[in-house]
DNA sequence: AGCACGCCGACT
DNA sequence: GTCGGCGTGCTC
């Protein structure tokens, strides 16, 4: 006769892990005392052994019934948190929905959802100190003006930073005169979180245009239903003042808005614009946050306070529990989509997120993408196009500047016809910015004794020479090393030259070239922090710089008004690489770019250099013709079934071992089921070929946009066994191809 | 992912 | 003789 053992009391619960276990939906059985599992609601956050470690859970359902007897698992206890700490079941949905797009487990996906561990344990209130001694009871002077001082609060218990602004004494100091019964401590009152006030009116008027526009996005959030809407509009058109008002509607509502941004670290102008309208600043989301000021937000996030989230791609993942509305502000950029770790397109997944939470979300841009104005052709989008730019001077003027007919001098970059335009911009003070997407000083390095190039020992890729650094480095691995005064090949001394420009390289010819005029280079191996950054624009802005040397970093979202003439000094750089959206991208950075120049009184002039003037991209610029670039780009996509019009998929195969990855991939591919609309391509060689030492090989997996992609992958990869030596990478919808 | 256990090289 | 490299295997 078996005996009901103790456990069976107890309620079972299955709950997510915030780890990326293998297993197939990332959760695992735990039991939970009586009491505990009343709040044992699907959502609820609870703390779970596992293994040595206790990690953050999340409940998924109460299993019905005991303990089993057969099996022989014992649970463990899983404890809730405090019961407002339980996520929607809208955010449930959409974190199951994104580990099965993009193929990651489950419990990978939810960790993104609880990223701040100390946001979970309750608040602690500040400790106050109250005097409970009479100042002649001190032992010493010090401690005896202490006492008097805290007397003289009308004993009100002070926190120990008043206390040392009082009278200079030291927490060591309060905290000994407590262990001699000097003073007392007491919990203070938790600060009242910081509520909105009325929203101001907006102080700056709205365009006919504008208006119309912010309206319909305002009325949209009104009415709690998903849509989704292209906020299209040119730089200088006014797209954050329209959406603003969408934000507006959200607050009027009591409830909560996020705003995603690309490189937000950089963007201090944006919580200006901010203040301005809203009077607060956003709330910030992005990696350089304290921990206090990450738990302050996913706490009021997940209390549904009301509130603006200014954030990097990772703020989609915070627990908003009374979401209004999201906005993806520049929606084209790449930096949307996460490359390590869990794989996602924060912009394809924020229109997810707001399926399922019933908000509209907004995609804004000057260069929408491929992807998205398609979406919005089929209907799937509201198109909302703002055409006129704001009361400033029209479109900069774009020229090209074909370099088979007026060629540079060896080892120089800059033609005479762009040289000539600096020169004039110059004499009339008009500031100058010179753009090049290159980090370092050169891309690659040859060795003339034995021609050999010099190559990343853990990457098949090119060293770049950083030579303010005096280094070599890799832009994949990060390995750096010093400039070798002898060939790393062939041993000969004195004999590497440098190759292509960099930005670097650049500054070196502007320098000998303009001697009088003052140059700032722009690029992440200079900027390196916001205030940096800040400091740049604000010399920028008093003219303190007469040329600007900058990487792409300098193309977004910055105001010079004093810059009349953008030089491009590559302006094929990209139209080469093979990728399926490189003359998208190129199109999107070359237009941000021109989009510098003329903001003021003064038309502004954009000098393009080319070895390909006839090159799409290029014409299209020329003739300020986005719609027929967009056709063209269209209906090459279409008649190679790609996306948007078809699918792709990337599995990476790596290895240290390149023979048995070779031999395993190949017998991959035979493996590979023939399914109906789609189409195995590979194996081969990844692009980088080899990265940190693993050699790389890929798949690509073509398919029609109805088929179920995901699923035929995991069936796939079912029927092989992949060995341990290799790993396998997936990237669903890949942006991408290294 | 963590964090163990586990089996082979250079050191107190 | 131990410290420590990272290969493989499990976590209710």
């Amino acid at each position: 006769m078996t005996l009901p053992s103790p456990e069976t009391a107890d309620t079972l619960i299955r709950v997510m892990l915030a780890t990326p276990l293998p297993h197939a939906d990332g959760a695992l059985t735990y039991r939970m005392d009586e009491q505990a599992a009343l709040l044992a609601e699907p959502g609820q956050l609870v703390s779970a052994p596992l293994g040595k470690r206790q990690v953050t859970g999340m409940v998924i359902d109460k299993t019905s019934g005991t303990a089993s007897e057969d099996k022989a698992i014992t649970y463990k206890t899983a404890i809730p948190y405090d019961a407002a700490l339980r996520l929607t079941v809208e955010m449930q949905k959409f974190l199951n929905w994104v580990a099965q797009w993009y193929m990651e487990p489950p419990g990978g996906v939810f960790k993104m959802a609880v990223s701040v561990p100390s946001a979970l344990t309750p608040e602690m209130l500040p400790t106050g100190y109250q005097c409970i001694a009479d100042p002649d009871q001190a032992s010493t002077p010090r401690r005896r003006n202490i006492l008097i001082a805290l007397s003289d609060m009308a004993m009100l218990p002070q926190t120990a930073a008043s206390i040392h602004a009082l009278t200079g004494a030291s927490a060591s100091t309060i905290k000994a005169m407590v262990a001699e019964g000097l003073l007392k401590e007491v919990p203070l009152a938790s600060p009242p979180s910081a509520s909105l006030s009325a929203l101001p009116d907006r102080q700056y008027p709205l365009t006919d245009e504008q208006a119309i526009a912010a309206d319909q996005l305002a009325a949209a959030v009104d009415a709690k239903a998903f849509k989704a809407f292209v906020l299209d509009g040119v730089t200088g058109s006014g797209k954050t003042e329209v959406y603003f008002e969408a934000v507006a509607a959200a607050l009027r509502a009591g409830r909560q808005a996020l705003i995603l941004l690309p490189e937000i670290a950089l963007s201090q102008a944006f919580e200006k614009r901010c203040l301005d309208r809203f009077g607060f600043r956003p709330r910030l989301w992005h990696s350089g946050l304290t921990d206090a000021r990450r738990r302050a937000v996913w706490r009021d996030a997940i209390k549904g306070e009301p509130m603006v989230v200014a954030g990097a791609r990772s703020a989609l993942f915070l627990p908003f529990s009374q979401l209004g509305v999201m906005v993806v502000d520049e929606e084209h950029d790449h930096s949307f989509r996460q490359q390590d770790g869990v794989r996602y397109h924060a912009r394809d997944m924020a229109v997810v997120r707001a399926k399922l939470s019933s908000v509209p979300v907004i995609l804004s841009s000057a260069t929408p993408s491929l992807e998205t104005l398609v979406n919005a052709e089929q209907g799937k989008y509201d198109h909302i196009r703002l055409t006129n730019r704001f009361g400033e001077a029209g479109m900069p003027e774009i020229s090209l500047v074909d370099l088979s007919k007026t060629p540079t001098e060896r080892r120089r970059w800059l033609a005479s016809p762009l040289v000539d335009a600096i020169k004039k911009a110059l004499a009339n003070q008009e500031q100058i910015l010179l753009f090049l997407n290159r980090r370092g000083y050169a891309p690659m390095s040859l060795c003339l004794s034995c021609r050999e190039r010099i190559v990343c020992p853990n990457c098949s890729a090119w060293l770049v020479t950083h030579k303010s650094a005096g280094q070599l480095r890799c832009h994949h691995c990060g390995h750096s090393s010093r400039f070798p005064e002898q060939c790393p090949s062939c041993g000969v001394e004195g004999m590497i030259m440098a190759c292509g420009p960099g930005v670097e390289r650049l500054a070196e010819e502007v320098a000998l070239r303009f001697p009088d005029a003052r140059q700032g280079l722009f690029s992440s191996d200079v900027i390196t922090s916001p205030v940096k950054a800040e400091a740049f624009f604000d010399a920028v802005h008093k003219g303190e710089i007469d040329i600007i040397i900058g990487t792409q970093m300098i193309a977004k979202g910055h105001h010079f008004p004093g810059l009349t003439l953008v030089g491009v000094v590559d302006a094929d750089l990209g139209l080469s690489g093979g990728d399926l959206r490189g003359g998208e991208l190129s199109w999107q950075l070359l237009t941000q770019v021109a989009g510098r120049a003329g903001r003021a009184e003064k038309l502004g002039r954009v000098m393009m250099q080319t070895a390909m003037p006839e090159a799409r991209v290029l014409q299209s610029l020329l003739k300020d013709d986005r719609a027929g670039f967009i056709a063209a780009e269209k209906a090459d996509r279409e008649a190679a079934h790609m996306p948007p019009f078809g699918r792709l998929a990337a599995v990476i195969l790596s290895s240290r071992d390149q023979e048995k990855l070779t031999a395993f991939t190949t017998q991959m591919a035979r493996q590979w089921p023939n399914y109906d609309g789609m189409t195995l391509l590979g194996p081969a060689p990844a692009p980088i070929r080899l990265l940190r030492g693993q050699h790389r090989v890929r798949f690509l997996i073509k398919a029609e946009r109805e088929v179920n992609l995901q699923r035929a992958i995991a069936q796939w990869l079912d029927r092989v066994k992949i060995p341990s030596i290799i790993t396998c990478q997936l990237d669903i919808d890949p942006v991408s191809f290294f």
